[in-house]
DNA sequence: AACATATAATATGTATACTTATTATATGCA
DNA sequence: TGCATATAATAAGTATACATATTATATGTT
């Protein structure tokens, strides 16, 4: 294995790239009075409305303390709102508002911006390799990191 | 522009496969009883040893503050001494004891490890792009966003 | 020297992110 | 049915991460 990076280096890039992609979203939502997380929120919803925190937390890779609490904020903006479970009573169902909707319509858009802003110059070829890359090293490193 | 993924899941992308790099690590931290980051900030120190909080935030890109912190936790297990700046009285030089050293190398063999796990099966033609693509993602995204 | 401005570190407050524990409710099985 | 076990959500505690403010010290200008 001969690769051209210090194998130390790995976690640098994947830290920093992903910590200014936060931050450049973090000037668009913003405007919305919201975090780039609880973007990630209200854009799960938007295509598994009225799932569960356990399910949302699974889809989201986070544990279920961290989106429980951001339900909290999120349902304090009144962008979604929780709805006792009719088939389990400990389980909520949790449902994107109207306003919460327009919210992530708006920052769909922003969120569409960032990417070309992200991928200028870079040729279709190599970002497709760039994808399968980043999955295979998602995969490699899922085997015995705890997840869904 | 029609690349194959959706641009809303960039950020799922870099996020996810960030996080469960971090996780992977934290195994491996958690034996020298300290966190990722905090390796992160002994590996920096290695090669800059007595360098200021501010140029240590810098170099992490992290905010000073964070990083502040992170020292005072590393001081109090005896891994990094602060000492003052003879020639700056408002700032601190920070150094690796010889404790801290040992953590060090003893997890950079942890890393190189995690590193082989992580591109198992990654043709190293495929890598290079990926690691060529991740630079230019974190230019084109760092032309907004405040950083050193 | 005196003063305005910049800078290093720290303090404060908010928001993830994760761990462990707790509570209420479900579910499987005797 | 009754009980052991599993599960959904929350609570409490620790550690980033960042914004804003504060304090002490430097530096530039007059």
């Amino acid at each position: 294995m001969s690769f051209a990076i210090d194998p130390h280096s790995l976690g640098y890039l994947l830290h920093h790239t992903t910590s200014v992609h936060r931050r450049v979203m973090a000037q668009h939502t913003k405007a919305f009075d919201i975090t780039p997380e609880q973007y990630g929120v209200l854009l799960q919803l938007r295509t598994a409305e009225g799932i569960s925190q356990k399910r949302l937390s699974e889809k989201m890779h986070k544990d279920q303390a961290t989106v429980g609490k951001m339900i909290d904020k999120l349902e304090a903006k009144a962008l979604v709102q929780r709805e006792a479970d009719p088939a389990d009573r400990r389980a909520f169902l949790v449902h994107l508002t109207d306003t919460g909707s327009q919210v992530v319509d708006g920052l769909m858009q922003d969120s569409t911006q960032v990417h070309e802003q992200a991928v200028a110059g870079i040729a279709p070829e190599e970002f497709d390799i760039f994808i399968k890359v980043m999955q295979q090293l998602y995969n490699n490193l899922s085997q015995d990191a705890l997840h869904d």
